[in-house]
Parts: structure tokens; sequence; C-alpha cells
DNA sequence: ACCGAAACCTGACAATTGTCATATTTTTAA
DNA sequence: TTAAAAATATGACAATTGTCAGGTTTCGGT
């Protein structure tokens, strides 16, 4: 089994603040894990016994509100550790994480990351950073959720979904998400996420294969965006 | 001039977990300041060279997005720190923060804060779980703002103005928002605000004298929130 | 290759919300 | 106190979005 010192993914998240030492622990207690397409690494309400990192796959971050819809507050995938905040907050979830891509996550308890914390303040000070990131990009998504329309987010959301997971050699995105999950990250019906790609395919500002899709015309979406 | 030692504000927030000797050298660099009503503390965009530890007084914490409408992310007042997430993360404030009522602050140099942050883990992790508990706010505002009617946004609105500000002798709302401010905080149109704001007054639940708020009705607010 | 389930699509309509225009009331400041 | 400014209020209407009801297509497993 690998070693965390060795963990490339590492790099990208708060553990490459940990100490040699550190690490060693951590590695030691580490449990790798897999989860396929559909599967929860957790869910709300869940008590976390520790925090999961992920190395390969995508993970969508949900929470039911009270009509039985799902929102999706974030797409988490290679380098994102899930969990650390309710472990931080020690609470349970407030989230749901539910495999959108086939994953391969490392479990780590919540004691290796706990006396870290407490003994070494660069990690602590690495967490609250990425924490520090992770609540500006929420204050973000209240004020686009709030002030723009179901259009303009859809045409973002296709943005965020290249820029962040990118294109293969065919230029259509690495992630799909179905219909309705991204009706769930941009907050609306199903049917006007179908109607608004529908218009967009109309206008030639995407295309679809399958369930592939490609952004055919990025200054359209822009414009969208803009709300022109 | 008081010392930070005696403040009981600090029960309230992280400095709590801050040793005498911190805490000593935070009260010999930090400056009273007072603002009023409508001032900035800061704004958007601003680089901030401390946190503001609000002793009295009220502030919106808000962003403007792309149409010109400002959304009050939060509203912060007695034991609240402003600006931390902006030095934490060292970028310029994504907030705005506007005194809704007159303040009295301590502004405190981000060299203490960040020195102590690095070498005292306790102050650290205190850091951590008040940014933790944001994070959820923002979380379950973001499901609130997306998945419930403005109507019920607003009656949620009221309960949260009485639970975390009082009401006075009377029951009238300790912290009432204009109608803009109020459309501010759920995200709508002042004007949608004001009709429904009418509406629960014509239903009883509740009443208005000059600019102050009265509550009437509890369990008809909550109906209203459930959506029935 | 086939079946059932899930995903996708479309129309018709209703409900919600935003916009504009125009009063009225309240607050503020000179 | 009094005039100007800001906040509140309401109507009429348009735009956006949701809901329901029916389709078709696509996909995964046997």
């Amino acid at each position: 089994m690998s070693r965390c010192e060795n963990c490339i993914i590492r790099q990208f998240n708060s553990l490459r603040a940990m100490s040699k030492e550190e690490l060693k622990k951590v590695s030691d207690t580490k449990v790798s894990k897999t989860f396929k397409k559909g599967d929860a690494i957790f869910e709300e309400g869940d008590r976390l016994d520790g925090v999961f990192c992920v190395r390969d796959g995508v993970s969508k971050l949900s929470k039911l509100s009270s009509n039985g819809k799902d929102q999706i507050i974030k797409l988490a995938s290679k380098g994102e550790i899930l969990g650390q905040r309710s472990v931080i907050a020690e609470e349970s979830a407030n989230l749901s994480a539910i495999a959108i891509k086939d994953m391969d996550v490392c479990f780590i308890p919540k004691e290796s990351i706990l006396h870290t914390l407490n003994t070494n303040p660069n990690f602590a000070v690495e967490v609250l950073r990425h924490m520090a990131k992770d609540l500006r990009d929420a204050d973000d998504v209240i004020v686009n959720i709030s002030q723009k329309t179901v259009k303009q987010r859809i045409a973002e959301a296709f943005i965020y979904l290249k820029d962040n997971f990118g294109e293969d050699e065919l230029g259509f995105l690495n992630l799909s998400l179905t219909r309705e999950d991204m009706s769930n990250v941009v907050g609306t019906a199903t049917e006007s996420t179908i109607r608004i790609i529908s218009e967009f395919k109309k206008k030639g500002i995407i295309e679809t294969s399958g369930k592939k899709i490609r952004i055919l015309n990025i200054p359209k979406l822009e414009t969208v965006i803009s709300g022109l």
C-alpha cells in the first residue's frame, strides 16, 4: 500500500504542512477505500470519525432542503479533503458526499488530524487558509444564486466545469453532470435546466453527443453570464 | 482606555484562547474606533491590515453583485470579529462592512493576530472552529435561498432577528432593518419585501409602530416557513 | 439483443417574482 | 419648522420559473 509521504495528492491540500513524522503517523492509520458512482462516502447527519482525502474521482457535496430537493454545495475532486469541517467543529456532517465518478479515497482517522492541529500551528494555519477560501466561495455562491437568473447560473456552471475539470482531446467536458445534478447545483427545477440546455444547443453555444457536452462558443456563454 | 484583558466581549470570540501575554500585546497595539450608522468599517476590495472586534452596535456584511444590488451575507454584532477571513487568507476584503447601528469597535493590527496564530495552536483551533461554523451557516443560507420562496425567507428573517438580536420590553425587535436591507438579506426586490410585510400585517402576524416591528404570532410565522 | 429503469425532452399552464410608475409617509438636516 | 430626501406603499404588468403531464431516448444489466 502506498505511503502518504510519497503521495502527490498531498501537494494540493493542507496535509503538505505536516511534518515527516506526522505524515508517517497518518500513513499508518489511514485506510484506502473505493466508492462506485452513486455510493455515499457519508451522509448528512453522520458522525464522522475521520476525514476523506480524495485521490481520484469526483464527489458531490449536497444538502437536503425541507422541500425534499438536494442542493449541491460543491463538487470535490483530486486533492480535496472531505469531512474536515465537521471533524473540526465536532459536529455531525451538514452535507452528504456522494460519488459521481468512481472514487479512490484515503480515510484518515480524526485523531491524527486533531492531534496535529493542536500541536503544529503551520498545519492549523494551512487548514484555516483553505477554509477561508471555502468561505469566500460560499459567499460568492450566495450572491450568484440570489442575484442572477437561472440561465446565467447555468452558463456559469458550464464555465466552472470547464475550468475545474477540463475537457478531453475532442473538447468534451471531462465531467458531465446529469440534468438533475446540474439543476441541484444552480438551484432550479430539472425541467428548467433541460429547457435552457436545449436553448443553448439551438443557439450553437454548446453541443451534445450522447451524454457528453462540448462548449462551442465561450464568448456567447460569457455574454449570457453578463446578462445582456 | 480599557484593556483587552478585562474586556468581557472577549468571552464571545476566539480571542479568549489567547494567553495573558498575547492579550497584553494586542491591548497595547489596538485602537478604539467608533462608526456612525451608515459608515463603512471597510469596503469590498480594501486591503485590511487588521481585524475589527465589535464591542457594540451592528454591522451588515454585504457583497455587491454584478447587477448592482447588494447581497447581505451576515449581520455582525457584539463579540464578532470582522475582517478575519481576509486577513488570514491574505486577500483583500470580499465583503463590505457597513454600520447599521452606531458602533464601537477595536481595531487590532494583523501582526498580533497572525503571530498568535502561528505560535498558539489553541488560538488557531479556536479561530478554525468559528470559521467552520460560519461555513456551515453559509451552506444553510445557500440551501434556503435556492429552495425556499421569498415569503418563507422573509418569515425566517424575522425569527432570525428575534433570536439573534432580541426584543425590547414592549416586544419590538431590537434590530429593525429597512425594507431594502431586509430585501438584501433574503435576496429579493424591495417591493416584494414591502408587499409581503404588508401581507403579514394584514394577517396579524406582525405589527409596526413607526419603524419598529413586533412579531405577534410566532406559530403563524412558523407555518409560513414550513410552506403549507 | 432486449428489457426495464433512468434520463431526457416538450407543451401548457400556473405561480412567483421583478419592474416601472406613482403616491404617501417618515426621517433628516438646514 | 420646514423643505428635501429617504423610506414605505400599491397597482399594473411583464418576465421568470415551477409544476404537471405526457412523451422519447439512452443506458446498464442479464
